[in-house]
RNA sequence: GGAGAGGUACCCGAGUGGCCAAAGGGGACAGACUGUAAAUCUGUUGGCGAUGCCUUCGGAGGUUCGAAUCCUCCCCUCUCCA
Protein backbone atom coordinates (compact mmCIF):
# COMPACT_ATOMS: atom_id res chain seq x y z
CA UNK A 1 0.00 0.00 0.00
CA UNK A 2 2.45 2.39 0.88
CA UNK A 3 4.24 1.55 -2.69
CA UNK A 4 0.71 2.42 -4.35
CA UNK A 5 0.58 5.84 -2.58
CA UNK A 6 3.86 6.99 -3.88
CA UNK A 7 2.46 5.77 -6.94
CA UNK A 8 -0.54 8.08 -6.87
CA UNK A 9 1.91 11.04 -6.17
CA UNK A 10 4.25 10.66 -8.75
CA UNK A 11 1.39 10.70 -11.15
CA UNK A 12 -0.45 13.31 -9.52
CA UNK A 13 2.86 15.36 -9.27
CA UNK A 14 3.57 15.47 -12.70
CA UNK A 15 3.56 18.83 -14.43
CA UNK A 16 1.95 20.81 -11.49
CA UNK A 17 3.12 23.84 -10.34
CA UNK A 18 2.35 23.51 -6.41
CA UNK A 19 0.79 21.41 -4.23
CA UNK A 20 -0.62 22.80 -1.26
CA UNK A 21 -0.06 20.85 1.18
CA UNK A 22 1.98 17.27 -0.11
CA UNK A 23 1.56 16.30 3.36
CA UNK A 24 -1.78 16.43 4.09
CA UNK A 25 -2.51 14.97 0.41
CA UNK A 26 -0.46 11.76 1.52
CA UNK A 27 -2.88 11.68 4.73
CA UNK A 28 -6.06 12.47 2.36
CA UNK A 29 -4.51 9.16 -0.05
CA UNK A 30 -4.53 7.01 2.95
CA UNK A 31 -7.54 7.48 4.43
CA UNK A 32 -9.15 7.03 1.02
CA UNK A 33 -7.36 3.67 0.56
CA UNK A 34 -7.97 2.34 3.83
CA UNK A 35 -11.88 3.52 4.24
CA UNK A 36 -12.37 2.61 0.46
CA UNK A 37 -13.27 5.78 -0.69
CA UNK A 38 -12.65 8.04 -3.30
CA UNK A 39 -11.34 11.62 -3.05
CA UNK A 40 -13.84 14.54 -4.25
CA UNK A 41 -11.67 15.89 -7.19
CA UNK A 42 -12.85 19.44 -7.58
CA UNK A 43 -12.20 21.61 -10.73
CA UNK A 44 -14.40 25.01 -11.70
CA UNK A 45 -14.52 26.35 -15.07
CA UNK A 46 -16.07 29.57 -15.99
CA UNK A 47 -18.98 29.51 -18.48
CA UNK A 48 -17.41 32.70 -20.59
CA UNK A 49 -15.58 30.75 -23.22
CA UNK A 50 -18.24 28.73 -25.96
CA UNK A 51 -15.27 26.83 -26.50
CA UNK A 52 -12.65 24.78 -24.58
CA UNK A 53 -9.10 25.18 -25.74
CA UNK A 54 -5.61 23.12 -25.13
CA UNK A 55 -5.00 25.44 -22.65
CA UNK A 56 -7.94 24.43 -20.74
CA UNK A 57 -6.36 20.79 -21.28
CA UNK A 58 -3.74 20.94 -19.54
CA UNK A 59 -6.16 20.96 -16.23
CA UNK A 60 -8.51 18.25 -18.03
CA UNK A 61 -5.57 15.77 -18.39
CA UNK A 62 -4.93 16.26 -14.46
CA UNK A 63 -8.43 15.69 -13.60
CA UNK A 64 -8.29 12.28 -15.98
CA UNK A 65 -5.18 11.35 -13.76
CA UNK A 66 -7.20 11.51 -10.62
CA UNK A 67 -10.14 9.53 -12.76
CA UNK A 68 -7.50 6.68 -13.81
CA UNK A 69 -6.44 6.90 -9.92
CA UNK A 70 -10.13 5.81 -9.22
CA UNK A 71 -11.33 8.83 -7.47
CA UNK A 72 -14.61 11.32 -7.93
CA UNK A 73 -14.03 14.01 -10.33
CA UNK A 74 -16.66 17.03 -10.11
CA UNK A 75 -16.47 19.19 -13.05
CA UNK A 76 -18.20 22.46 -11.38
CA UNK A 77 -19.58 24.95 -14.30
CA UNK A 78 -19.57 28.20 -12.68
CA UNK A 79 -22.87 29.11 -14.19
CA UNK A 80 -23.78 31.00 -11.15
CA UNK A 81 -20.22 32.84 -10.46
CA UNK A 82 -20.40 33.66 -14.25
CA UNK A 83 -23.26 35.75 -13.86
CA UNK A 84 -20.47 37.72 -11.85
CA UNK A 85 -17.59 37.66 -14.31
CA UNK A 86 -13.97 36.50 -12.33
CA UNK A 87 -12.18 39.36 -12.99
CA UNK A 88 -8.27 37.41 -12.71
CA UNK A 89 -6.10 38.41 -15.04
CA UNK A 90 -8.14 41.65 -16.39
CA UNK A 91 -7.01 44.82 -15.32
CA UNK A 92 -10.52 45.92 -15.49
CA UNK A 93 -14.14 44.37 -14.76
CA UNK A 94 -15.47 42.16 -16.59
CA UNK A 95 -18.79 42.33 -18.10
CA UNK A 96 -21.53 40.25 -16.29
CA UNK A 97 -23.21 37.26 -19.24
CA UNK A 98 -26.73 37.02 -19.46
CA UNK A 99 -28.24 33.97 -17.88
CA UNK A 100 -29.24 32.96 -21.59
CA UNK A 101 -25.17 32.95 -22.70
CA UNK A 102 -24.18 31.32 -19.61
CA UNK A 103 -26.89 28.68 -20.05
CA UNK A 104 -25.40 28.37 -23.70
CA UNK A 105 -21.99 28.25 -22.97
CA UNK A 106 -21.99 25.52 -19.82
CA UNK A 107 -24.08 23.29 -22.29
CA UNK A 108 -21.26 23.61 -24.61
CA UNK A 109 -18.61 22.79 -21.74
CA UNK A 110 -20.43 19.72 -20.54
CA UNK A 111 -20.25 18.26 -24.61
CA UNK A 112 -16.60 19.27 -24.94
CA UNK A 113 -15.38 17.82 -21.60
CA UNK A 114 -16.12 14.36 -22.62
CA UNK A 115 -13.53 14.18 -25.38
CA UNK A 116 -11.08 13.30 -22.24
CA UNK A 117 -13.06 12.49 -19.35
CA UNK A 118 -14.66 9.11 -18.72
CA UNK A 119 -18.45 10.54 -18.81
CA UNK A 120 -19.34 7.71 -16.23
CA UNK A 121 -16.80 8.66 -13.60
CA UNK A 122 -17.56 12.40 -13.98
CA UNK A 123 -20.02 14.63 -11.47
CA UNK A 124 -21.37 17.52 -13.66
CA UNK A 125 -22.25 19.96 -11.02
CA UNK A 126 -23.08 23.93 -11.41
CA UNK A 127 -22.78 26.52 -8.48
CA UNK A 128 -25.71 28.10 -9.22
CA UNK A 129 -27.83 24.71 -7.60
CA UNK A 130 -26.69 25.95 -4.06
CA UNK A 131 -26.78 29.85 -4.66
CA UNK A 132 -29.67 30.06 -6.07
CA UNK A 133 -31.16 28.70 -2.67
CA UNK A 134 -28.49 30.92 -0.42
CA UNK A 135 -30.40 33.58 1.40
CA UNK A 136 -29.00 37.04 1.92
CA UNK A 137 -28.33 36.64 5.61
CA UNK A 138 -26.30 34.08 4.28
CA UNK A 139 -24.49 35.68 1.55
CA UNK A 140 -23.51 38.43 4.10
CA UNK A 141 -21.91 36.01 7.21
CA UNK A 142 -20.05 34.41 3.98
CA UNK A 143 -18.84 37.59 3.61
CA UNK A 144 -17.90 38.54 6.98
CA UNK A 145 -15.63 35.26 6.84
CA UNK A 146 -12.71 37.18 4.96
CA UNK A 147 -11.36 41.00 5.26
CA UNK A 148 -10.72 43.60 2.75
CA UNK A 149 -7.21 43.53 3.52
CA UNK A 150 -6.92 40.44 2.47
CA UNK A 151 -8.65 40.45 -0.59
CA UNK A 152 -6.13 43.25 -1.44
CA UNK A 153 -3.68 40.62 -0.81
CA UNK A 154 -4.55 38.88 -4.25
CA UNK A 155 -2.09 40.30 -7.28
CA UNK A 156 -4.44 41.79 -10.09
CA UNK A 157 -6.92 43.82 -7.15
CA UNK A 158 -3.60 45.12 -5.48
CA UNK A 159 -2.26 46.37 -9.34
CA UNK A 160 -6.01 47.92 -9.87
CA UNK A 161 -6.03 49.23 -6.49
CA UNK A 162 -2.48 50.76 -7.06
CA UNK A 163 -3.10 51.70 -10.65
CA UNK A 164 -6.85 53.73 -9.68
CA UNK A 165 -8.40 51.08 -11.77
CA UNK A 166 -12.04 50.05 -10.74
CA UNK A 167 -12.85 47.19 -8.66
CA UNK A 168 -16.53 46.81 -8.30
CA UNK A 169 -17.37 45.51 -4.96
CA UNK A 170 -19.41 42.08 -5.93
CA UNK A 171 -15.63 41.12 -7.66
CA UNK A 172 -14.32 40.72 -3.98
CA UNK A 173 -17.33 37.75 -3.66
CA UNK A 174 -15.79 35.55 -6.37
CA UNK A 175 -13.44 34.51 -4.09
CA UNK A 176 -16.00 33.67 -1.25
CA UNK A 177 -17.96 31.84 -3.65
CA UNK A 178 -15.63 29.75 -5.37
CA UNK A 179 -14.40 28.54 -1.58
CA UNK A 180 -17.91 28.13 -0.36
CA UNK A 181 -18.32 26.06 -3.74
CA UNK A 182 -15.40 23.40 -1.97
CA UNK A 183 -18.18 23.65 0.99
CA UNK A 184 -20.90 23.11 -0.51
CA UNK A 185 -19.21 20.11 -2.80
CA UNK A 186 -17.12 19.01 0.73
CA UNK A 187 -14.24 18.62 -2.08
CA UNK A 188 -11.06 17.20 -1.07
CA UNK A 189 -8.86 18.65 -3.63
CA UNK A 190 -8.88 21.68 -5.64
CA UNK A 191 -7.38 21.92 -9.35
CA UNK A 192 -6.50 25.14 -11.33
CA UNK A 193 -4.20 27.12 -13.31
CA UNK A 194 -1.74 29.08 -11.37
CA UNK A 195 -3.65 32.43 -12.01
CA UNK A 196 -6.04 30.80 -9.66
CA UNK A 197 -3.88 30.19 -6.39
CA UNK A 198 -5.49 32.90 -4.72
CA UNK A 199 -8.67 31.68 -4.95
CA UNK A 200 -8.37 28.58 -4.40
CA UNK A 201 -6.43 29.32 -0.64
CA UNK A 202 -9.63 31.07 -0.31
CA UNK A 203 -11.42 27.88 -0.46
CA UNK A 204 -9.73 26.38 2.19
CA UNK A 205 -10.01 29.52 4.67
CA UNK A 206 -13.51 29.20 3.83
CA UNK A 207 -13.96 25.21 4.46
CA UNK A 208 -11.90 25.60 7.71
CA UNK A 209 -14.65 28.62 8.68
CA UNK A 210 -17.64 26.49 7.80
CA UNK A 211 -15.64 23.48 10.01
CA UNK A 212 -14.48 21.35 6.96
CA UNK A 213 -11.40 20.24 6.33
CA UNK A 214 -9.43 21.79 4.23
CA UNK A 215 -8.90 21.26 0.10
CA UNK A 216 -5.88 20.43 -0.71
CA UNK A 217 -4.53 22.65 -3.43
CA UNK A 218 -3.08 21.95 -6.54
CA UNK A 219 -1.76 24.07 -8.97
CA UNK A 220 -0.91 23.36 -13.06
CA UNK A 221 1.00 26.01 -15.21
CA UNK A 222 -0.67 28.24 -17.83
CA UNK A 223 -0.67 26.88 -21.37
CA UNK A 224 0.96 30.13 -23.67
CA UNK A 225 -1.01 31.13 -26.66
CA UNK A 226 0.08 30.88 -30.01
CA UNK A 227 1.92 34.26 -29.39
CA UNK A 228 4.33 32.54 -26.79
CA UNK A 229 3.63 35.93 -24.54
CA UNK A 230 0.16 35.85 -22.85
CA UNK A 231 -1.93 32.88 -21.73
CA UNK A 232 -3.96 30.91 -24.26
CA UNK A 233 -7.04 32.80 -23.98
CA UNK A 234 -10.48 32.94 -26.32
CA UNK A 235 -10.56 36.59 -25.91
CA UNK A 236 -7.15 37.30 -27.02
CA UNK A 237 -8.00 35.12 -29.82
CA UNK A 238 -4.27 33.01 -29.84
CA UNK A 239 -6.15 29.54 -28.58
CA UNK A 240 -6.82 26.50 -30.25
CA UNK A 241 -10.62 24.80 -29.74
CA UNK A 242 -10.50 21.17 -29.22
CA UNK A 243 -13.67 21.04 -31.77
CA UNK A 244 -11.71 23.33 -33.99
CA UNK A 245 -11.19 21.98 -37.76
CA UNK A 246 -8.43 19.38 -37.96
CA UNK A 247 -6.45 21.35 -40.32
CA UNK A 248 -6.93 24.85 -38.49
CA UNK A 249 -5.86 23.02 -35.88
CA UNK A 250 -2.31 21.30 -37.41
CA UNK A 251 -2.19 24.75 -39.14
CA UNK A 252 -2.21 26.74 -36.09
CA UNK A 253 -0.02 24.29 -34.36
CA UNK A 254 2.59 24.44 -36.93
CA UNK A 255 3.07 28.13 -36.44
CA UNK A 256 4.30 28.70 -33.08
CA UNK A 257 7.95 29.14 -32.42
CA UNK A 258 10.20 26.53 -31.98
CA UNK A 259 10.25 27.35 -28.16
CA UNK A 260 6.94 27.53 -27.46
CA UNK A 261 6.83 24.00 -29.22
CA UNK A 262 8.66 22.29 -26.49
CA UNK A 263 6.43 24.12 -23.82
CA UNK A 264 3.72 22.89 -25.15
CA UNK A 265 5.29 19.07 -25.82
CA UNK A 266 5.82 19.17 -21.91
CA UNK A 267 2.13 20.25 -21.33
CA UNK A 268 0.43 18.74 -23.87
CA UNK A 269 1.96 15.71 -25.34
CA UNK A 270 1.58 12.20 -23.53
CA UNK A 271 5.43 11.46 -24.00
CA UNK A 272 7.34 11.14 -21.66
CA UNK A 273 10.22 14.13 -20.38
CA UNK A 274 12.79 11.67 -21.48
CA UNK A 275 11.24 11.13 -24.68
CA UNK A 276 10.56 15.13 -25.16
CA UNK A 277 14.51 16.14 -23.98
CA UNK A 278 15.59 13.21 -26.79
CA UNK A 279 13.76 15.38 -29.96
CA UNK A 280 15.21 18.45 -28.13
CA UNK A 281 18.56 16.73 -28.38
CA UNK A 282 18.02 15.72 -31.80
CA UNK A 283 17.19 19.12 -33.20
CA UNK A 284 20.19 20.09 -31.86
CA UNK A 285 22.73 18.22 -33.13
CA UNK A 286 21.15 19.03 -36.54
CA UNK A 287 19.48 15.16 -36.67
CA UNK A 288 16.28 16.04 -36.83
CA UNK A 289 14.20 19.36 -39.04
CA UNK A 290 12.65 21.63 -36.39
CA UNK A 291 9.46 21.30 -38.32
CA UNK A 292 9.16 17.39 -38.64
CA UNK A 293 9.50 17.73 -34.86
CA UNK A 294 6.71 20.24 -34.62
CA UNK A 295 4.51 18.13 -36.99
CA UNK A 296 5.06 15.63 -35.02
CA UNK A 297 3.12 17.69 -31.83
CA UNK A 298 0.87 18.99 -34.17
CA UNK A 299 0.05 15.15 -35.31
CA UNK A 300 -0.75 13.92 -31.73
CA UNK A 301 -3.22 17.36 -30.57
CA UNK A 302 -5.03 16.54 -33.64
CA UNK A 303 -5.18 13.07 -33.61
CA UNK A 304 -6.26 13.19 -30.08
CA UNK A 305 -9.21 15.34 -30.81
CA UNK A 306 -10.41 14.04 -33.97
CA UNK A 307 -8.48 10.58 -34.74
CA UNK A 308 -5.58 9.76 -36.46
CA UNK A 309 -6.87 9.41 -40.44
CA UNK A 310 -7.63 13.30 -39.69
CA UNK A 311 -4.58 14.03 -38.76
CA UNK A 312 -3.12 12.43 -41.47
CA UNK A 313 -5.30 14.55 -44.13
CA UNK A 314 -4.51 17.67 -42.12
CA UNK A 315 -0.68 17.02 -42.37
CA UNK A 316 -1.40 16.40 -46.34
CA UNK A 317 -3.30 19.01 -46.83
CA UNK A 318 -0.92 21.56 -44.87
CA UNK A 319 2.20 20.11 -46.95
CA UNK A 320 0.04 20.78 -50.31
CA UNK A 321 -0.92 24.27 -49.50
CA UNK A 322 1.73 26.05 -48.19
CA UNK A 323 4.97 23.60 -48.49
CA UNK A 324 4.31 23.38 -52.58
CA UNK A 325 1.98 26.54 -52.71
CA UNK A 326 -0.80 24.65 -54.04
CA UNK A 327 -4.63 26.49 -53.54
CA UNK A 328 -6.69 24.44 -51.21
CA UNK A 329 -9.81 22.25 -52.27
CA UNK A 330 -12.14 23.99 -50.36
CA UNK A 331 -12.09 27.24 -50.42
CA UNK A 332 -15.64 30.62 -50.91
CA UNK A 333 -16.63 31.00 -54.19
CA UNK A 334 -17.85 34.61 -55.86
CA UNK A 335 -20.22 34.43 -58.62
CA UNK A 336 -19.77 37.72 -60.93
CA UNK A 337 -22.64 39.02 -62.04
CA UNK A 338 -22.77 38.50 -66.00
CA UNK A 339 -24.29 41.84 -66.46
CA UNK A 340 -21.26 44.07 -65.13
CA UNK A 341 -18.31 44.34 -67.32
CA UNK A 342 -15.89 41.31 -66.90
CA UNK A 343 -12.97 43.68 -68.78
CA UNK A 344 -13.12 45.98 -65.60
CA UNK A 345 -13.94 44.53 -62.66
CA UNK A 346 -13.69 46.40 -59.37
CA UNK A 347 -11.63 44.05 -56.94
CA UNK A 348 -12.16 45.70 -53.32
CA UNK A 349 -16.06 45.32 -53.72
CA UNK A 350 -15.61 41.63 -54.70
CA UNK A 351 -13.16 41.01 -51.67
CA UNK A 352 -15.31 42.99 -49.64
CA UNK A 353 -18.49 41.55 -50.54
CA UNK A 354 -17.06 37.81 -50.02
CA UNK A 355 -16.02 38.71 -46.64
CA UNK A 356 -12.04 38.76 -47.40
CA UNK A 357 -11.52 41.97 -46.16
CA UNK A 358 -13.94 44.21 -44.31
CA UNK A 359 -13.99 47.01 -46.19
CA UNK A 360 -12.83 48.15 -49.87
CA UNK A 361 -10.33 50.45 -48.56
CA UNK A 362 -8.81 47.51 -46.80
CA UNK A 363 -8.50 45.74 -50.06
CA UNK A 364 -7.16 49.15 -51.93
CA UNK A 365 -4.43 48.79 -49.17
CA UNK A 366 -3.84 45.62 -50.07
CA UNK A 367 -3.72 46.10 -53.35
CA UNK A 368 -1.54 48.69 -53.41
CA UNK A 369 0.83 46.45 -50.80
CA UNK A 370 1.25 43.54 -53.19
CA UNK A 371 -0.95 41.45 -51.29
CA UNK A 372 -3.76 40.16 -53.33
CA UNK A 373 -2.54 37.52 -56.48
CA UNK A 374 -5.15 36.63 -59.18
CA UNK A 375 -4.15 32.67 -60.44
CA UNK A 376 -0.36 33.50 -59.80
CA UNK A 377 -0.27 36.76 -60.58
CA UNK A 378 0.34 40.04 -58.61
CA UNK A 379 -2.55 42.74 -59.17
CA UNK A 380 -1.55 46.07 -59.14
CA UNK A 381 -5.13 47.97 -59.92
CA UNK A 382 -7.84 48.10 -58.18
CA UNK A 383 -9.84 46.87 -61.69
CA UNK A 384 -9.01 44.22 -63.06
CA UNK A 385 -9.94 42.28 -66.55
CA UNK A 386 -11.52 38.65 -65.35
CA UNK A 387 -12.26 36.41 -68.88
CA UNK A 388 -12.84 33.35 -67.10
CA UNK A 389 -12.46 31.35 -63.40
CA UNK A 390 -9.67 32.58 -61.87
CA UNK A 391 -8.67 32.24 -58.02
CA UNK A 392 -7.98 35.10 -56.26
CA UNK A 393 -5.10 35.12 -52.83
CA UNK A 394 -5.27 37.60 -50.11
CA UNK A 395 -2.07 37.59 -47.81
CA UNK A 396 -0.76 33.67 -46.77
CA UNK A 397 -4.49 32.20 -46.36
CA UNK A 398 -6.94 33.60 -47.71
CA UNK A 399 -8.54 32.59 -51.32
CA UNK A 400 -11.49 33.24 -53.45
CA UNK A 401 -12.75 31.16 -56.92
CA UNK A 402 -14.13 33.67 -59.41
CA UNK A 403 -16.63 31.84 -61.02
C1' G B 1 -21.83 65.16 1.27
C1' G B 2 -16.98 68.35 0.26
C1' A B 3 -12.29 69.13 -2.59
C1' G B 4 -9.44 67.47 -6.70
C1' A B 5 -7.76 64.35 -11.11
C1' G B 6 -9.40 61.98 -15.39
C1' G B 7 -12.56 59.54 -19.87
C1' U B 8 -8.81 60.24 -26.99
C1' A B 9 -8.78 54.86 -32.47
C1' C B 10 -8.34 47.32 -31.08
C1' C B 11 -5.18 48.45 -26.30
C1' C B 12 -1.84 51.97 -23.79
C1' G B 13 -1.07 56.94 -24.42
C1' A B 14 0.38 62.47 -26.67
C1' G B 15 -2.49 66.48 -28.15
C1' U B 16 -5.51 72.30 -24.46
C1' G B 17 -8.95 76.89 -30.99
C1' G B 18 -7.16 76.09 -37.50
C1' C B 19 -0.78 73.00 -39.54
C1' C B 20 -5.69 66.86 -36.62
C1' A B 21 -8.38 61.19 -39.60
C1' A B 22 -5.37 62.95 -34.52
C1' A B 23 2.23 61.98 -32.32
C1' G B 24 4.56 57.58 -30.04
C1' G B 25 4.35 52.48 -28.40
C1' G B 26 1.87 47.66 -28.36
C1' G B 27 -1.18 44.46 -31.11
C1' A B 28 -2.97 43.16 -35.87
C1' C B 29 -2.42 42.86 -41.20
C1' A B 30 0.82 42.98 -45.54
C1' G B 31 5.75 42.72 -48.19
C1' A B 32 11.00 40.84 -47.94
C1' C B 33 13.57 36.63 -45.69
C1' U B 34 11.88 31.56 -44.16
C1' G B 35 10.00 26.03 -42.17
C1' U B 36 2.86 29.31 -43.09
C1' A B 37 8.29 29.20 -38.52
C1' A B 38 10.49 32.43 -34.73
C1' A B 39 13.67 36.74 -34.93
C1' U B 40 14.73 40.93 -38.07
C1' C B 41 13.78 44.90 -41.70
C1' U B 42 9.94 47.76 -44.41
C1' G B 43 5.02 49.39 -45.00
C1' U B 44 -0.22 49.73 -43.63
C1' U B 45 -3.72 50.21 -39.71
C1' G B 46 -12.02 54.96 -39.74
C1' G B 47 -15.37 54.70 -44.13
C1' C B 48 -16.54 55.73 -49.29
C1' G B 49 -15.68 53.63 -57.11
C1' A B 50 -11.52 58.32 -53.56
C1' U B 51 -5.60 63.78 -55.26
C1' G B 52 -11.88 64.63 -52.94
C1' C B 53 -16.07 63.72 -49.69
C1' C B 54 -18.31 61.67 -45.10
C1' U B 55 -18.15 60.09 -39.86
C1' U B 56 -14.85 59.83 -35.16
C1' C B 57 -11.60 62.11 -29.20
C1' G B 58 -17.55 59.55 -22.66
C1' G B 59 -23.10 61.62 -23.96
C1' A B 60 -26.34 65.86 -25.20
C1' G B 61 -26.52 70.91 -26.23
C1' G B 62 -23.91 75.76 -26.97
C1' U B 63 -19.92 79.68 -28.32
C1' U B 64 -16.97 80.40 -32.94
C1' C B 65 -15.79 81.53 -39.82
C1' G B 66 -13.53 77.03 -37.47
C1' A B 67 -13.90 72.58 -31.47
C1' A B 68 -10.55 66.51 -29.29
C1' U B 69 -9.23 71.53 -27.39
C1' C B 70 -13.65 76.91 -24.80
C1' C B 71 -18.82 77.04 -22.08
C1' U B 72 -23.40 74.41 -19.87
C1' C B 73 -25.81 70.04 -18.27
C1' C B 74 -25.51 64.77 -17.78
C1' C B 75 -22.99 59.75 -17.40
C1' C B 76 -18.67 56.99 -15.80
C1' U B 77 -13.67 56.07 -13.20
C1' C B 78 -10.02 57.36 -9.55
C1' U B 79 -7.70 60.16 -5.18
C1' C B 80 -8.10 62.73 -0.47
C1' C B 81 -11.52 64.33 3.38
C1' A B 82 -16.29 63.14 5.97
Amino acid sequence: MEKDIEKSLELIRRGTVDIINEEELRKKLERSVSEQKPLRIKAGFDPTAPDLHLGHTVLIQKMKHFQELGHQVIFLIGDFTGLIGDPTGKSDTRPALTPEQVQENAATYKEQIFKILDPEKTEVAFNSAWMNEMRSIEMIRLCAKYTVARMLEREDFKQRFQNQRAIAVHEFIYPLIQGYDSVALKADVELGGTDQTFNLLVGRHIQKEYGHEPQIVLTMPLLEGLDGVNKMSKSLGNYVGITEEPGSMFGKLMSISDKLMFRYYELLSSLSLQEISALRESIESGKAHPKEVKARLAMELVSRFHGRDAAEAARRQFDAQFARGEIPDDIPEYILDDSRDRAAVFLPRVLREAGLVKSTSEARRLIKQGAVTMDGHKISTDEIAVPGKAVLKVGKRRYLRLL
